[in-house]
DNA sequence: TGCAGCTGCCAC
DNA sequence: AAACGTGGCAGCTGCA
């Protein structure tokens, strides 16, 4: 559902703040360019070589040349944030022909087969793509996803498997050094740097800075969690070191740094690569298959990308099969084993949103723990463990979810 | 008028 | 932009 009167605020807010940057016209990027080059002439005297773009080559107005460029010129600053609220204003502006309805719900259209990887995707809107990052406007933070609300006498209950990409590395690559952190079994890690049931990429972040776990900040986790999927992905220095602010040498050494420390996955790497050139295409566990055929092109720039879509295809699709997975045994339970009222609302990728009457939040949590944290969750698929953790989350706006602390029963 | 491509940016 | 991958969408340009 959607909560109007919030919708309403924000549109206003944001409106407001647009018309107070004073910059009147619409700025598509090749008027930035002009603007920026041609007249105020910043690449020139910023006294840094830019970059130009991909197809057309003209000087790139990204929002990582024109962050290099903040301090030449106030600009730039404005244009960003100009940007960003031109977004959201028209994300919101978006869904209006969609609420046009008496409940005033949002009803998308799901594609099945809608990604390669046997991810879903949405559209009309694309509720897989809501802002989730807060914004400032005159002091207060405006949260997009507040206007998603539960009907009234319900709940919304997020579920989100912890880190589940890491986990299918880890349990692919058998790395033992990343296995260890991951199995709920255990109760102690053979590598006494990382603590059993613990935040991966808090983890990862205090070992690599060198800070106590307590004291990693968001933005630092966030920072090793996309370092990490990076690496396993095949980022390279260049593109690496703009992300984390350091040099490509710098960058070069955490790349060497990450598959020294974690050989396996680098082995795993290999052998998908392996795979994918001798049968033109990869599987995932649950026998999902991709062809990527441009592995035996002649350019290597070609071949190489095939290759790292292999490599992402064998995991991310294998995430996609266990939300599945996830989804039908939770929803058959609601339904049909227990005549729960709790309704799949959203499917994001590893996150699944429930509506659920509030005097059945218990017992659904209840279901959740006992389906996704246990050892049968695969059982009648392979024969293998891979043991997953969620994350609970409940609230009656989809911006201000509060975490569910859950006491796991012991299962055999 | 419609469609495809490009740039840029949000999500996972 | 770049040796991360998977998507959708806005606003634009250029072609038919
Ligand atoms: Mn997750």
């Amino acid at each position: 559902m959607t909560s109007v009167n919030v919708f309403i605020v924000f549109i206003k807010k944001i409106e407001l703040k647009k018309t107070s940057l004073n910059i009147s016209k619409m700025l598509n990027p090749n008027m930035v360019r002009e603007i920026l080059f041609d007249w105020l002439q910043l690449d020139k005297k910023c006294g840094k070589s830019l970059y130009l773009t991909q197809k057309q080559r003209a000087k790139s107005t990204s929002e990582q040349v024109l962050e290099s460029l903040k301090s030449t010129h106030p600009l730039p600053g404005l244009i960003l944030q100009h940007r960003k609220l031109s977004k959201l204003l028209s994300f919101l502006q978006s869904l209006i022909p969609f609420i046009i309805n008496p409940q005033k719900r949002l009803y998308p259209c799901w594609q099945q087969t809608g990604a390669a990887t046997g991810r879903l995707s949405c559209n009309s809107p694309n509720l897989q793509g809501v802002p989730k990052k807060s914004i400032q406007v005159e002091g207060e933070d405006i949260n997009i996803r507040s206007v998603f609300t539960s009907r009234k006498n319900y709940t919304l209950l997020s579920v989100d498997f912890r880190s589940i990409e890491l986990r299918i590395v880890a349990f692919l690559s058998q790395e033992e050094s990343l296995c260890s952190v991951f199995n709920r079994k255990q109760t102690e890690s053979e590598i006494p740097e990382i603590q059993n049931g613990r935040d991966i990429f808090t983890e990862l972040t205090t070992r690599w800075i060198g800070i106590p776990y307590d004291t990693v900040s968001i933005t630092d986790r966030e920072t090793t969690k996309r370092m990490v999927y990076g690496v396993i992905y095949g980022i390279g220095r260049d593109k690496l070191s703009e992300y984390l602010m350091v040099t490509p040498q710098e960058a070069q050494d955490r790349i060497d740094n990450f598959t020294n420390t974690f050989p396996k996955v680098k082995l795993f790497m290999n052998n998908v690569k392996k795979i994918c050139h001798k049968y033109g295409y990869v599987t995932t566990l649950l026998r999902r298959k991709r062809f990527l055929p441009h592995v035996t092109a002649g350019n290597i720039q070609t071949r190489m990308y095939a290759e790292r879509q292999a490599v992402n295809f064998v995991v991310q699709g294998l995430a996609a099969d266990l939300c599945k997975v996830a989804m039908i045994k939770l929803c058959n339970r609601f339904s049909i084993e227990t005549g729960l009222n709790t309704k799949l609302l959203v499917q994001i990728h590893d996150e699944i949103l429930f509506e659920v009457a509030d005097q059945q939040l218990q017992d659904t949590v209840d279901i959740v723990y006992e389906i996704l944290e246990n050892d049968r969750l695969l059982e009648g698929f392979v024969d293998f463990i891979l043991p997953l953790e969620v994350k609970v989350l409940t609230g009656k706006s989809w911006g201000i979810m509060q975490e569910i602390v859950y006491k796991r029963k012991e299962m055999d």
